[in-house]
DNA sequence: ACTGGATCCTGACTGC
DNA sequence: TGCAGTCAGGATCCAG
């Protein structure tokens, strides 16, 4: 489940691993992700190319070589760690990229939600990254713009948050958390919501310290480097039913909301 | 236009 | 012990 703060964690602990590499060649075992991967076009980007960048775009790795781009979804259990070439494959291993330095960047995705898709062009023009809303800390995204977009809808707002053309990558945590953060219920309708200011600071706040802590490790996630990540150990909501409320101890309840789980106190969000 | 449900996938877990 | 059922959820697709 890597959402903003796990992929900027993943980023940030492969670019060091990557800066100044080459690619010698790509290698797939299984192409059936979420979308058949196209070895020849992963080649013709890849192969023999020089590592330029890796930067992140709400959920998506876009990652930078000499001769175009790869775009990379973690989907729910998507991992990208660079091995020695001798480390026998995982299970769920399906492809690598075999650097210039005896090592290789391997993608292993258990579920196979994930993506890892060649451009040639610029990444942000693909269908899948032109949809997305702006970042969350993009000066476009404002309080009256979020007012203007849930104006008269009645989709509840722990499903608007999660809404990548609101606002990219949001997942099911987070939203749990920056809910509880302002003290919303997850079912309130977002043409009803007046508080989009304290909505909106407390998402970036959020976000900002999940990512200071290296992103939560919520069942497996981990981090390029294979560490944890240590913000779950701040979560107030999310996969504590039952638990006490950090504020009031109040049982935190769970509610499936558009048939996902949200977590919630209902005495401290209303 | 908006909303919500189904779908993809595998492994962990629960109940009988 | 085994087996069936449920759940996890990002993003897309489709029906109403």
């Amino acid at each position: 489940m890597p959402e903003l703060p796990e992929v900027e964690t993943v980023r940030r602990g492969l670019w060091p691993l990557l800066q100044g590499r080459r690619v010698e060649r790509v290698s797939v075992r299984q192409s059936r992700l979420r979308w058949p991967v196209d070895e020849a076009a992963l080649a013709a980007v890849a192969a023999g190319a020089a590592c330029l960048g890796l930067t992140r775009r709400g959920k998506y790795l876009l990652w930078q070589l000499s001769s175009g781009w790869v775009i990379c979804h973690l989907g729910m259990t998507g991992c990208l760690r660079v091995v020695s070439r001798d480390e026998a494959w995982e299970k769920h291993a399906h492809l690598a990229f075999l650097l210039d330095n005896q090592e290789e960047l391997r993608f292993s995705d258990t579920r196979r939600f994930g993506a890892v898709i060649a451009v040639k062009g610029n990444p942000l023009e693909h269908p899948l990254l032109a949809a997305l809303g702006p970042e969350p800390w993009d000066p476009l995204l404002t309080p009256s713009r979020l007012a203007q977009g849930s104006r008269g809808r009645r989709v509840p707002v722990h499903a608007f948050l999660q809404d990548a053309k609101v606002v990219a990558g949001v997942g099911n945590i987070y939203a749990s958390e920056i809910l509880f953060r302002v003290g919303l219920s997850p079912v309130r309708e977002v043409g009803e919501i007046a508080e989009w200011d304290a909505l909106l600071t407390a998402l970036r706040r959020v976000l900002e310290e999940a990512v200071a802590q290296g992103g939560s490790t919520v069942r497996d996630f981990r981090s390029s480097d294979g560490r944890p990540g240590y913000f779950q150990q701040y979560l107030n909501v999310y996969g504590r039913e039952g638990l006490p409320c950090p504020t009031c101890q109040t049982p935190v309840q769970r509610v499936a909301v558009r048939g996902r789980s949200a977590f919630w106190c209902p005495r401290c969000q209303g």
